[in-house]
DNA sequence: TTTTTCTTTCAGAAATAATTGAAAGTTTAG
DNA sequence: CTAAACTTTCAATTATTTCTGAAAGAAAAA
């Protein structure tokens, strides 16, 4: 097989994959060229070989920056910006877990927690059915919170090798 | 605060937290409304709560079956459908986690395994490079979807339990 | 069988999300 | 300072996804 063709079918596949969890196409096409490019591209080169535009280009790759997910570099002698993604997947799934903690886990948290509250406006069992079940979305989402935070902090192997173990 | 005011609130939340995850708005509000219902609800009930055509409400009532999140019950005396959520959060959990990983993991493995064979149209170096970035996506792949195969078999209390420990 | 009740389908419409490209803004070089 | 090189913005367009509602299909009742 070749290797273009293999680059080629790795972008369209991780576009594809990202639309399906949320993520613009186009983010993770640019993101999954930067991860097959062995040099730092810059906006003329992810706009050629992605086809697309420059506002386009733009516009996702400030974003892959912002996520932490791509840096800027400079490349000796070159005036225009050039930009690379983290190789280390280990890195690039900590970075992912930690922002979607941040901007969705931690807000619904909130915002279940706030609806405990409710205290009128039906029988006591009916009330008391609804914060049994927010209760029980709370307890998840506490626990899955933990579960990123030990992630993030854990090595590289903390799944396998302890979960592997659990499961026996 | 209000009964109503807060299943209302939960169901928009859920539906929008749905959306960032590559789920339809509708779908997710349609679980959400028989979270927190009661009664079973027909589909006049669902159209009726949360505005939605004849059309629409049966399209995604019938994902969510698809999807065993929601379940056909029959209401004594009556002729039409009705339906139930899950309600024990764990179990829609494992649901969502198993869909996925059956629908969405295993297929991209297999492709990025598929992509490993890679052998000509680049240097040496740059074939290895690919081959280490593919690889890197596969072990994290595959280490993920064995959590998941743990996660499926473990009991409610895996996630902090166990991964507590491991960060202290 | 015929009618009634309920469910499913699907082409077109509407809503939402993503993209373009030209213009404005910024930075560096001369 | 002025021009050139490069980056950012955003209104308008295009693409994609979701939704509607009427019609057809099925199943039960009469």
């Amino acid at each position: 097989m070749q290797l273009a063709d293999a680059k080629n079918q790795f972008v369209a596949a991780w576009g594809s994959f990202g639309s399906n969890w949320g993520i613009n196409r186009t983010m993770a096409q640019i993101h999954a060229y930067l991860l097959v490019s062995t040099q730092p591209q810059s906006t003329e080169d992810i706009m050629q070989q992605l086809s697309v535009s420059r506002g386009n280009a733009n516009m996702n790759i400030r974003e892959l920056i912002n996520w932490g997910l791509v840096d800027r570099v400079v490349v000796h002698g070159e005036r225009k910006e050039y930009f690379q993604a983290e190789k280390d997947i280990w890195k690039v799934a900590r970075i992912i877990v930690r922002e979607r903690k941040k901007r969705e886990l931690e807000p619904m948290l909130k915002f279940i927690e706030s609806l405990q509250q409710v205290n009128e406006g039906g029988t006591e069992a009916d009330i008391q059915a609804f914060q049994q079940t927010m209760e029980g979305i709370r307890k998840f989402g506490r626990q899955t919170d933990q579960a990123m935070e030990a992630m993030l902090k854990a090595e590289e192997s903390w799944l396998v090798s302890t979960l592997l173990k659990l499961v026996k």
